[in-house]
DNA sequence: CGGTATCCATAGGGATACTG
DNA sequence: CAGTATCCCTATGGATACCG
């Protein structure tokens, strides 16, 4: 998997256009709440509002441009059905399901070591 | 909020405090470098300028903050030579080892979908 | 070499009000 | 319900200069 035959290149730096096109990527999602919403449509098709209430804290702005961006990168598809009240579903595409398993082993990765890290922080905070 | 019973809850809705310290970590590592330095850092010690120089775009300012926040965090370690000039190296922890694997999955992923994500965002960009 | 310190512009993002 | 539209403040982060 690494490329640790004594080159120190890394998949990041292998070339200079590719690596400002991860970052593009990263930027995506790595942002606030991307990757929080999309855990959250891993189970499948979410409403608007659902979506809001189980991510505490995210403003109907945030998640609005959470899921724009989301869309506009192909990993997340909008249906709006034309009733009334509007009623609004999001779900994965087949390239943001492609992501989910990813996106959990980061998010079951930071609830394992919430406690490790809490720790280090404190120990770090103590000696400065 | 409420937890009705056959709610899709997730890893992050499970209990408010906790998802609140999840948000803490994934907003140290899905920071905009973060995820890049630790991949960096992923075949061994490096040096400061090392890492500068495999980071393109990253500035001395960034990357000191970067590197001091995943030390914070328990992830990397410090270690100053004291000769002249300086030699200061950082190399991951056993903690941040263990979220090499993660990381390295989340590049791997962007690596392998730039395409199709430039490809949504053009239609996206087409069709408004 | 490996940082601080400072200044400063801009994007991120909260609060609130309004709408089809 | 599912958004826009504003306002406005703050954190992020670039550029530059200096230092042990």
């Amino acid at each position: 998997m690494t490329a640790e035959d004594g080159d120190p290149m890394t998949v990041l730096a292998r070339r200079d256009d590719t690596t400002c096109r991860v970052r593009d990527v990263l930027d995506r999602v790595g942002s606030k709440w991307s990757l929080t919403v999309i855990n959250e449509l891993g189970p499948g098709k979410r409403r608007f509002t659902e979506i809001k209430n189980s991510v505490p804290g995210i403003s109907q702005r945030m998640l609005t441009e959470t899921l724009r961006g989301l869309e506009r990168d192909g990993l997340i598809e909008r249906t709006v059905h034309p009733v009334v009240p509007p009623r609004v579903e999001y779900e994965l595409t087949t390239l943001g399901r492609t992501l989910l398993d990813t996106v959990r082993g980061l998010l079951d990765w930071a609830l394992d070591h919430i406690d490790d890290i809490d720790k280090a922080r404190e120990a770090y905070d103590d000696r400065s």
